[in-house]
DNA sequence: AAAGATTGAACATTCAATCTTC
DNA sequence: GAAGATTGAATGTTCAATCTTT
C-alpha cells in the first residue's frame, strides 16, 4: 500500500512521553462513560445512550427527529438505536409512527412522560458533567481539549460531519444537555 | 446534602462553549474505542479489551498476573476479566492456575501462543494509535492531553492509583504478602 | 468471617437478513 | 432496486449469588 513511499519512518514502539499520553486517553475513555452511566443508572435508572436518545428529541422541533438523523446525533449505529427506542417505547418515553411525508422514514417523539423525565433528570447529568469534567478544567484546558477532540475527531473519520452541521439538524430551542 | 453552604452558583445549562467542548468529549469516549476495536477485530479477531488483557500480560514478569493485579490494570471488573480470561484460554492465548502462594488468588500467563499473537499484533495497532492520536497532535497538544486527562482522572475517582503506581505492579515481582 | 475469583441468568449490543416504502 | 428501518440469533457485559482458600 505504500511501496516505494518516502516517509518519516515511525517507531514501532511508543516512548514514554507517548505511552503516558496513550494510558491518559485509555483510561479517559474507559472511566467517564462508566462514570456517567453509573450516575444515570442510580438516578434515573436511564444508561447515557438512552438519555441521550432523548435528550436529543427533547432539543428537536416537536421533540420529534427521524430515526437516522438521530442515530446520527448520538452516533450510533441504526439497528442499535432501533432496540433501543423499542425499549423506550415501552416505557412510554417515546413513540414512533411512520413520517406521512415519505412513508420509509420513522418518526420519533418523546412524549409527556419522556420530557418530564429530562427535565428531571437534566439538572443532576449537567451537574455530574460538570463535576467531572468541566471543573476540573481551566478554561485553557477546554479549548485545548476542544481542539484536540476535534483533531481526533478527524482522524477517526474524515467522512464525519461537523458537530455544527449534525446541531442545525436538530434544531434548537429548549435545551437540556 | 449542601444546606447552607456558601458556593458558586453554577448554571443550571450548558453555554454555546460549554456544549462545544462536552460535545467533543462524548465524541471522543464513543468514537475512539469503536474504531480501536475495529482495527484489532479485523487484524487479529480480538477485541480492545482482549488485547488490553494480553498485552498487559506481555509485560509482566513470567508474563503472570494475578487476576485482580490484571483487573486494576486493564480498568475493568473481576468478573469482566474472568469471563474474558476464560474465553482466551479456550482459545489456548491464557493459562490459569492457582497461586501457590495463597490459594485465593488466581495466576493467570500468557502462553507461548498468545505471545506470538500479541507480538504479531502490537505493530499494527501501535500505528493505529498513531495514527488516531498521536500524529494528528503537536508534541504540546499530546502534554495537553495528558493533564487534561490526569485532572479527569482523579475527579471520577479520587481514590484510583496513579499510572506510574497501576505499572509498577506489573514490573514488580509478585510480592509475598 | 473476609478476600479473591467464578458462575448463571438477565440484559445489552452487534450484524446479517429481512421487510416496507418509494 | 435502493433507502430507511426493524428483527433474530449470536455474542458480550453486568450483577448478584456462590464457591474456595485463608
Amino acid at each position: 500500500m505504500l511501496a516505494g513511499m518516502d516517509e518519516l519512518p515511525e517507531p514501532p514502539w511508543l516512548d514514554e512521553e507517548e505511552r503516558a499520553t496513550w494510558f491518559a486517553v485509555t483510561s479517559l475513555v474507559t472511566r467517564l462513560p462508566a462514570a456517567l452511566d453509573a450516575q444515570l443508572q442510580r438516578d434515573a435508572g436511564l444508561s447515557h445512550f438512552e438519555y441521550q436518545v432523548m435528550a436529543g428529541l427533547s432539543m428537536a422541533l416537536d421533540r420529534t427527529l427521524r430515526m437516522s438523523v438521530l442515530a446520527d446525533f448520538v452516533e450510533g449505529s441504526l439497528p442499535r438505536l432501533s432496540q433501543v427506542v423499542s425499549r423506550l417505547e415501552r416505557r412510554g418515553m417515546v413513540a414512533r409512527r411512520p413520517d406521512p411525508a415519505d412513508g420509509r422514514f420513522t418518526l420519533a417523539t418523546l412524549t409527556e412522560g419522556g420530557w418530564k423525565t429530562v427535565v428531571a433528570t437534566a439538572p443532576g447529568h449537567v451537574a455530574e458533567v460538570r463535576r467531572l469534567v468541566l471543573d476540573p478544567l481551566t478554561k485553557a484546558q477546554q479549548r485545548q481539549l476542544r481542539a484536540i477532540g476535534e483533531r481526533i475527531a478527524v482522524a477517526v473519520d474524515p467522512q464525519r460531519p461537523s458537530p455544527a452541521t449534525v446541531f442545525s439538524e436538530i434544531e434548537a430551542p429548549p435545551s437540556p444537555s
